[in-house]
DNA sequence: GATGAATGAGAGTTCATTCAT
DNA sequence: TATGAATGAACTCTCATTCAT
């Protein structure tokens, strides 16, 4: 085939080198891998990325703005216990759709190289720290929320709590890891984890 | 030389290997590196672990002890708020003396083979699981932990949080994102976050 | 863009691949390379040649023609002390103007392919040794020139040494090895060394 | 064979180098080939080298080191005649054991890399041109050479003829050359071109 | 039993050549 | 007819593993 590559072909090779990349790492995919189960040639990758790397993060940009772009569509009001409800349920959502961009995110937090570790978490982490902060100020100004507790970190904790429910919604080790803990299901198709969650989340965070 | 290798030789390789995988990952460490690191000859690791692999689950299993050896030490009590405290320290004490067992527990999570993120999530996390599930148990019992939220939910929230605590302590990617939303030390000096830790938790396990 | 190639965009892709060539020698430098450079497609240049070797060698004889026309130029006379003072600039004056076609030249005598080497040894050698052993010959007859020695070995000599002086007008290596031996200046601006030189020739030359 | 490489073993590593390199350029020998014809693995030229480039360089020095020792040789006295006659049958003594060598040279001579052909030049000719103008300075002190001409562009045109007539014995181009110029023979087996050779050179030397 | 040099499969990458447009 | 994206063989180099010493 000697046409010019289609777009869709164009992002099957993204597709496919997310799906790859993300089940077994940067280092434990080859490109020719990649070529050959996205039915182009190995050189053509190379017309389009420079190099494996730039692939790969190329990937991860993708598999982050997806993401963002669906907890962005998440965040609307001051009502904490609902607004964690629904961003538990926004990253689901993409888990469920496409869990391999929820391990593309996951990738980066064990990287090789620490400095594009550092990069990346700069990157996505600054966003929603601002995002979270700013709800849980307002929601503290209007009282909804404890004051005892700086803004900054109530935003961390339960980011971290969210984090960590998406991970076991895409992510092999902390999807059986959540079996461990709460039984047979996937955390996908189990109703009792969210309402658990916005309860606990509330508990967190109303004044004491 | 036709010395068998001493313990203290053959912990040196665990180390050593612990001490590069947990840096950089296994795909980019390479069997001679440790061998130089450590003062041995390549032939010597392979009479001892039968491949690469091989030696970085040894390095994951010496990893996996330590780090429970220590949170074991620290559960005492059903006073749950404290308990997070302590738990919380345990695992900063470890990262502050060997912040390569806590980022060789996180490569688990990024392995390549699925099957052996399985495996290990079994292994470890069963253990926590049923521990802490039988704190919350207990004190839900005895009335001072809310009853409305199943106790291995509870303990999947909690360890979720310390998890990501002790992740800040010691990876790299957390340790930024640590920074991004709280600011400029290293979480393992901040004693502000302990505190609103350990007041968090309350919040979230208190009868509503 | 369905006209056919000017001539001058011919000549522009020769020109072009002469100096890219020239350079750094054919393997060195890709046709996409002399493609982009010559403002042309990649396809039309093997449109008009069938090959990379192909196009190189009518580099090859692009530059050939161009050095023969201007040594054919400058022979007219007996007087063979004046001859090689002119053929000596005449080379020179070429080197000046398009250094690259020197640089052609030497490219042939380190081809990989030795039976191409003989080709053109054969084809561009016979010219000259035919060249000059005819005016040595005659040069013989007429008493100018020595008697002891072989009309065909004196042109040999002489060639070789207007062959090195040429190629220290013209290519690196060569250029380098005269300022090690003669000092500062670029051969092409160094006056006295064309003094020297015919004085040498002519001792050389002259009957013991 | 996993025993460790012998001197003869790494000797023929270098000899199949040189041999290949000289025959058809760094750019159109694989790695892999040198390391089948020379009985070993891939891996093990790399123990030895850091890079294919290091390799063709050692073989470069190996070379032009065999070349020097044999010029060395021959220099003693200041009949300039007949030390050019001994300087001539020196480089065909190398050429008749070990041609590769003097085409290892003439690779120098057109290499991609111009940076490297001038370290190379400056190297190998600074050598030569300090020896050859050193005898030819003392020559004309001694009344023995003419004084008319510069001794540093003596001993460059005297050079340049010994190169060429070493090139001659050596290198497939210019071997085809010199029996396009003097008929059939070798340059190496034609005795009739060593005393022309000499009788030439003596005729440039000599007073006019 | 310990050594570490040798092995060679397999990785990333390039580029001469083709051919649908 | 000219284009230039696509192809894929072939390259350089790495490193897990072996085994003669």
């Amino acid at each position: 085939m000697l046409k010019k590559l289609t777009q869709e072909q164009l992002n099957g090779i993204l597709e496919t080198a997310i799906s790859l990349f993300g089940d077994r790492g940067v280092e434990r995919v080859s490109v020719a891998e990649i070529a050959k189960q996205s039915g182009v040639s190995v050189g053509v990758i190379y017309k389009y990325y420079a190099s494996k790397q730039e692939l790969f993060e190329a990937c991860l940009e993708h598999s982050l703005q997806k993401l963002d772009d669906e907890i962005e569509a998440s965040v609307h009001d001051l009502e904490v216990g609902a607004s964690a409800g629904r961003l538990l349920q926004a990253g689901f959502d993409v888990c469920r759709e496409h869990p391999a961009y929820m391990r593309m995110y996951h990738q980066i937090t064990g990287f090789g190289d620490v400095e594009l570790q550092k990069k990346y978490a700069e990157l996505i982490e600054s966003r929603s720290a601002k995002r979270y902060t700013e709800i849980i100020r307002r929601a503290q100004a209007s009282g909804i929320v404890r004051q005892d507790i700086d803004a900054s970190m109530l935003a961390y904790f339960m980011d971290n709590l969210l984090m960590m429910m998406h991970f076991s919604a895409g992510c092999p080790y902390y999807e059986e890891r959540y079996r461990v803990f709460c039984g047979g299901d996937s955390i996908l198709d189990d109703t009792r984890i969210r309402e658990a969650f916005v309860r606990f989340v509330e508990g967190a965070l109303r004044a004491p």
